[in-house]
Formats: structure tokens, sequence, C-alpha cells
DNA sequence: GTTGTTCTAGATAGAACGTTCTAGTTATTA
DNA sequence: TAATAACTAGAACGTTCTATCTAGAACAAC
């Protein structure tokens, strides 16, 4: 038989994301879950032999998501390849803002859970990490000759996933937007230092003085 | 009366700490910290009111043995201050290394697991974080002329915390210390270039060119 | 040694947990 | 409409959890 069109499933993903989101995993019970989804048990094991299957699914959903609500969304918004990685960050700063600074990627906070205790969570995790970088890799590939040649574009993505999740930390730390934009600000004055070095190399065979700009008024999210 | 100089307290701490850091908070049973100590419950609720107040002393003992075994050992090893900084990255690489890559900074994994539950917490972690971005601004400020004088310190300081803890949860998701060597790379670049700023500001008012090193080839671990 | 305190011991309570079970209901196919 | 599969319902199970309780041992001060 085909299987029932059923909300169930999706209201259990979808509560059960909310729920990991603002109190972890083991904090959250099954019962919780089953309740403010308005569900029963019997639903619960019938569509997920067991909680981790949730959880399981829950990272796909989360994935999934993120991918098109930002990655998606920047694409949309942006050709310039660079501001569109400002403009993932930025789409990223709005789910914080919008989560009352309670935000939490799922990728840090399960991975900080339960990444160890279910290899298969942690394998899933992963590749959403290396997803991601990949989507920023391609942007760095596509601007092409505005950063150095030389410079590793893949250690870059990762310094901008990093940087991301990182600085969500210190914000959902301190309950403010200050250290998430004071990173991010760096992360700007780092790309326009290397786009200027592609400028300054250029200009210095020509005997032009390196233009200078100011690090400190650079706002990563003025694009 | 004097209280015993015992060692069940500290004991029981350092079990939780290495529990909580291996399955997290809510993984970690009471039995179980018990167990592994050597302890009995009538002990374990005579030191601790409850499991909660227990978290709150690891939280604090870790805080001290990473500010002295990192900060502290830093900057013993280092008497220049933007070296001493990624000391302080380099030692904490190697408690990744030492750890199996399943180390993880106190202030991610129990950030994300019960920052939002236990308030008390989350300022302790808060703290935490603000002193470690105080001793990098301070290293900061200790270079002085050597980054641009508009640079905002703090926010330097912050986003090498946040690049730090960042790129700790790429190494535990892939289980390779490489994502933290990329991302640590990327840091090392942006000194450089900050630093490259200052000279190439100065020299280009000299009408020199500015001098080009390679970004792919500089190893932030090379001090 | 006596007294008062600090700490240890471990059984046990009582709630919460994930999960299972048996029935029943709803939808789909034929 | 009959038959079958998909799904719902919720009581109940066994385990594990944090925390309590009573009793006693180790220690300090006098």
């Amino acid at each position: 038989m085909v299987p029932r069109k059923t909300t169930t499933r999706a209201r259990l993903i979808a509560t059960a994301a909310e729920l990991f989101r603002r109190q972890g995993y083991a904090q959250t019970g099954v019962n919780q879950i089953i309740q403010e989804a308005s569900a029963t048990s019997g639903s619960f094991y019938h569509f997920f032999p067991a909680k981790e299957d949730l959880l399981l699914a829950v990272v796909d959903h989360l994935a999934e998501v993120f991918t098109v609500e930002i990655f998606d969304s920047a694409a949309m918004n942006s050709d310039d390849p660079i501001l569109e990685i400002f403009s993932v960050l930025g789409l990223y700063r709005q789910q914080l803002e919008h989560g009352g600074l309670t935000f939490c990627s799922p990728m840090a906070s399960l991975s900080a859970e339960v990444s160890e205790i279910h290899p298969e969570v942690r394998t899933r995790l992963a590749e959403v990490f290396v997803a991601w970088t990949g989507r920023i890799e391609e942007m760095l590939r596509n601007a092409g000759g505005r950063l150095p040649p030389s410079l590793d574009r893949s250690a870059l993505a990762q310094f901008v996933v990093c940087t991301m999740e990182g600085a969500v930390l210190g914000t959902r730390l301190n309950r403010s937007l200050a250290p998430f934009d004071a990173a991010m600000n760096q992360l700007r004055t780092y790309f326009d230092l290397l786009e200027d070095r592609m400028g300054a190399a250029a200009v210095a065979t020509a005997g032009r003085p390196t233009p200078v700009s100011s690090p400190q008024t650079a706002d990563w999210r003025s694009w």
C-alpha cells in the first residue's frame, strides 16, 4: 500500500527540531515531543524505531532548511560571489536575531552533545559541514582573480564556516550580537586585505602607493 | 571546625569534568560519576546539593586549568605578543591531539547543552569567554604599532577566540586536524596581512613596492 | 577520652525515561 | 463492500535517573 500522506511525521520532526534547539537532545523527552506535536507514542514509534532515528531525521531536515533558506537565498540576492558569502553570514545573523539570540546552529549544538555517542549523527553532521564549506568554496572560486591565486580556497572556505560557528557561540553566551558582528567585521577586513593585496601587488609593480582603507570602519554587512 | 583536607571532592570534579567532556552533561549520570570517582552518593550530596552544583564546580575547575595550562604556559614561552597568541592556539591544538580529536572546549559543548537551561552556567561560561578574549586583547595591545592603529583590538580578540572555538567544531566533526589547521593558517595569514599592511603603508609613502609573501605557504604554527 | 563536626556508606524512594503492547481507527486498493 | 495496510491511541513495563535517608566512621579540638 501507498503510505498515507501524513503530517504527523512532519509535525514530530519540526517539533523535535525546535525543542532540541532550545533544550538540547538529551533534555528533551520523547513524551514532551509527543505532547507538543499532538501525537501519541504509538504514532511516534510507528515512524521512528527509536528516539535516535528521530534525531537523524531532524538533522536531515535542518540541513535542508538551512541550505534552502540561507545558501539558496543568498545565491538569489547576490551576483558578486564575495558579497554572496557575506550574504550567507547576514542571513545567519538574521536567524540569531530571530531566535532571540538562543539560536544555535544544529551542527554546533548536536555535535557537542551527541556526536561522540551516536556515530551516525556525527557522520551526518560532518556531511553538512562539508556541504557548507563546499558551497563557500564554490563562491570563492567564482571570485576568480580577485583573490590571490596562491590562496587556498578550500582552507579559506573552512575558515569562513569555522568563524561563523564560533561567532554564534560567543553571541549565545553573551546574549548579544556584538561578538558575532565583531568577528564578522574582522572577516570582512580579511577579505578586504586579500583583495587589496591583489590590487597592491599589481600597482606595486607599477610603482604606485598601496591604497590604504580603514579596517575599523569596514562593515562586513555593507552589501 | 576546620574542614578536612579531602580529596573526594576534587576526585568528583575531575572525574565529572572528564565524563562531561566525553559524554556530555545530561548523558552522564550521577551514579557513573560516583562509581568512577570511587565515591558514594552520600559523599556526592554532601559536597554538592545537586548535580548542577557539580557542573558549576566543573566549569570553574576547567576555566582555571585552561587558563593555567594554555594562557600562562603560552606567556612563558613567548616574548613576541603575536606569537604568544599563536602559541595559545598551538597549545589548544595539543589538547585536540591529546584527546584523540574528541576534545571539546567545555565552553562550546556546555554552552550548547545546558546554557539555555541553567542560567548560572551560561553566566559562568560567558565570564570565561570574556576572560579569554581579554587575555588575547592584552596580547594585541602589547603588539603595539605592529598592527594598524585603527584596528579594533577587542574585535580582533573576539575573532581569534571565535575562530578557535569554531575550528574545534570542524575538527571534531571530521575527526581530523585538517580543518583546525586550515582555519589557523588563514588566521595566520590575516595577521601577516595586518602586519604587512603596516609595512606596506609605511613603505608605500617611500615609493617602494609592497612586499608580497605567499599566503598558502604561511604556516601558522611556525613559531 | 569525650564531644562535635565532617565525611562516608549504601539502601531506597519517587519520578522520569525510552519503549512496548494490544486495540482500535482511518485510508487505500480491488 | 471486503480486505489489507497505514496509522493512532494510551495504558503499562522495566529501567535509569536524581536525590534522600539513616547510620556510622574518621577526624579535630579540648
